[in-house]
DNA sequence: GCTGTTCTACCGAACGGTCGTTTGGTATAT
DNA sequence: ATATACCAAACGACCGTTCGGTAGAACAGC
């Protein structure tokens, strides 16, 4: 298509780039804070613009909010899922996935920590897809649970509710994690699925 | 004291009640919508008030956001020092004070909601009251797991990690908790008690 | 390579609306 | 008569969003 004229290149890469670095000023601002608190010209302030000019790359400030969640989940889900239906026992299954979700916490903890706060701003179809990835992540550590207490692996007769304790020692860690503190990431994952899989054993 | 005219019981008495369905009213839009959201017309609307007559009672949101965390940890915390200084096994102590956290998790869980969500909104003084609770919790906590891997009842080495795995797990029950649900809750506090043990256990 | 045109990226001010809070007044109970 | 409990309106501040305008880069035609 050479009629289109491409706008020029350079042009096109700051603009982009001056998008990115909007989002990641909402993040950041959304995260210390909170969504209604934070002010578009306090995004505005951290990227240089005036806050008028904002609107020029998003529509509205709902709209930055929903999109700090959109695909956030899906490496985190995409591991687990394929973890999960590979090969390997209950244990080791749900070993991997408790160092997968947690890493996937940690790595994104900013985003884990605005979501939970902010969810009830969010619009109905961004609710209802994010409470849907919440609820596989809960289905798939729930499978291999019951899993590994009919063939014995794990002790305990609800597997719902274990894999609500579970994730939720898993999803605390944004509460006190800090980055540059004492433990390192794959520290805590390591040692989180110890005590996983030793919560489920006798 | 004959000479203050005691203002009427029966006024006093209605005066009261007033002022805790709209402390109870807050506590509840403020968990539904936010803090943020929220609005003194909101609060007005639900006890029955024009949002101008709310200041006949309170001070300012602000105020009325703080006093609902006021006193609130007192009991759990009052229950779980006892048991941690008190006589019986590593074991038994940690068992009784994670049925103790869990229930009181459970039986205050809009003020934990809403603690949880608008900790950035208190102001300094409060804010060191709350988190001093925290500390507090995580110490009483962090002193049993540690006394237990001394003495052999538990393994591992960092009581911190553990303390924070396990103040996980149960905090985050006020996520997913629902009061006519399936799950009671002693089940809960019992089973997540058990856990808890396995969780530190070969 | 130069010139006129177009479009991008942003400015700067204004607008409409909402919110927390204040204030002066008033009916009722004491 | 006096203090209480509340009304009803207004105020000032702030916030998200809109909009007309513009400097300068990119492009088209020569």
């Amino acid at each position: 298509m050479r009629s289109v004229p491409a706008l020029g290149r350079r042009r096109q890469r700051r603009s982009a780039e001056r998008e990115k670095s909007i989002r990641a000023a909402a993040l950041r601002i959304f995260r210390q804070k909170g969504y209604h608190a934070a002010s578009m010209q306090n995004i505005a302030d951290a990227v240089g613009l005036y806050k008028g000019s904002l609107y020029y790359y998003v529509s509205s400030k709902e709209e930055l909010l929903v999109r700090l969640f959109e695909g956030r989940a899906d490496q985190v889900l995409g591991e687990i899922r394929a973890t999960a239906g590979g090969t390997g026992t209950c244990t080791e299954q749900l070993r991997a996935m408790v160092r997968a979700y947690v890493r996937g916490v940690l790595r994104n903890l900013d985003s884990v920590r605005v979501y939970l706060r902010e969810e009830h701003v969010l619009p109905p179809a961004a609710l209802r897809q994010v409470h849907a990835e919440q609820r596989t992540m809960r289905d798939l550590f729930e499978g291999v649970i019951g899993q590994g207490m009919r063939d014995g692996s794990f002790v305990g007769t609800d597997p719902k509710l274990a894999a609500l304790a579970l994730l939720g020692m898993c999803t605390w860690v944004h509460r006190w994690y800090r980055p540059r503190g004492r433990l390192t990431e794959t520290a805590i994952a390591d040692d989180f699925a110890e005590r996983a899989i030793r919560m489920l054993s006798v």
